[in-house]
DNA sequence: CGCCCTATTGATTACGTTCAATCTTCGTGG
DNA sequence: CCACGAAGATTGAACGTAATCAATAGGGCG
């Protein structure tokens, strides 16, 4: 058995109504935390970009299990898919806003949209590698790294998400998270301020950990 | 610590001359087992397509683990990166048939590569599910299902990797993939002819274990 | 037929999960 | 501004699954 999800807000309704220069093709929506961006199941016709704040994307197991695949920050595009109807959910954290584009007035091979893919494709192969053959320790060392690279690398930064949703995206328990926290700010790797503020003071230990 | 790595076949060199129709795009290049396509750091100049064959796309880590990122079969395409260097290593399962298209040559936003890039993706995010919240069993269950998926369906068919292929897929150890096959056998749901030859025999019973 | 490589099976260990209790943090209202 | 309460996070103890170490069996090829 796995952790258990907190309930999911409905769908969106109220769009903030789109700003001049990006006209009517890019509407800019905005989301409370936990409320639902998309689901599995819906007709995936729009392709998205995180304006501000941030999202998971993730599927529920029938065991109540849950895999975030993955985090989208400032500037992301997702909601790409290869079938019609979305095989995944998107959820906001915190409050988000995300401008929405719809398929048919992009033409899908954009090349900004092409690389977008790309990038997505690409950060997932990098995240099967870290749930695959990564310890516990691994795993929160690399995240803890990959945070601070989508913070600019800065030395200091506060996670967007809860413990939850860092175990579910490294397919680990929030009780290991937490214990292999413990052990990187023991071993003088990070310190801990508060339950979401993080400060890597051995960037290259850290490193060393993930390879 | 995990399975030693056979010995890696040097890059190839003798290409098949292109094919009448397909001109100088495609020409078709021949591997024989464990025989590099492309290895990590290389420029990524070109896309490949699977003629006959299997290839396996991995990474090995610091420590000698090796995660198998991706199986390809005929009709497969693979090889796009986001970069302009590769950060996987490609190697051929068996003799195995490559079509080799330069980028230059092929615009990078065709839509078939545009699908085929996200056809990639899907199977990642689909990967990343398997890897990350299912156990050993269920593991090798969906990896059976989608074995015979690629094979047309069929219920029985002869997988064309070894068992540290499978494993390093998975990421599990060879033992434990032996142990689940075992498992999977009493349990009536499959039946093993040799080494490679699989039989599923109750298709619903697997279905059932992956969700 | 015999050898070597691959796969299977067995015994033990280690890591992460699970269950449970305590502590911290943060939001709310007095 | 502080006290309270609830949700989130940490810590602890026992358990379970897969990894590891080791030995045996099977299969393919000379």
């Amino acid at each position: 058995m796995n952790t258990s999800i907190s309930a999911s807000w409905g769908r969106h309704i109220n769009a903030i109504p789109p700003q001049s220069g990006e006209a009517a093709l890019a509407p800019t929506s905005s989301f409370v935390d936990g409320q639902c961006i998309y689901s599995c199941g819906e007709r995936a016709d729009q392709v998205y970009r995180v304006e501000f704040g941030a999202v998971r994307v993730y599927r529920l197991l029938a065991n109540g299990r849950r895999q975030i695949l993955a985090f989208h920050f400032g500037g992301d595009w997702f909601g790409l898919q290869s079938r019609d109807r979305h095989s995944l959910n998107a959820e906001a954290i915190g409050v988000t806003g995300v401008r929405c584009i719809g398929l048919q007035e992009e033409p899908l091979c954009r090349p900004a949209l092409f690389s977008a893919v790309l990038e997505n494709f690409s950060a997932a192969q990098e995240h099967q590698l870290v749930i695959g053959r990564q310890s516990a320790i691994e795993r929160v060392a690399a995240f803890l790294l990959e945070m601070s690279e989508r913070s600019g690398y800065s030395r200091r930064f506060e996670l967007s998400m809860s413990r939850v949703d860092v175990a579910d995206y490294l397919a680990l328990t929030i009780e290991t998270v937490s214990r292999s926290l413990t052990k990187l700010k023991h071993r003088g790797f990070i310190e801990l301020h508060g339950a979401r503020g993080i400060e890597l003071v051995g960037y290259r230990g850290l490193q060393n950990l993930c390879l």
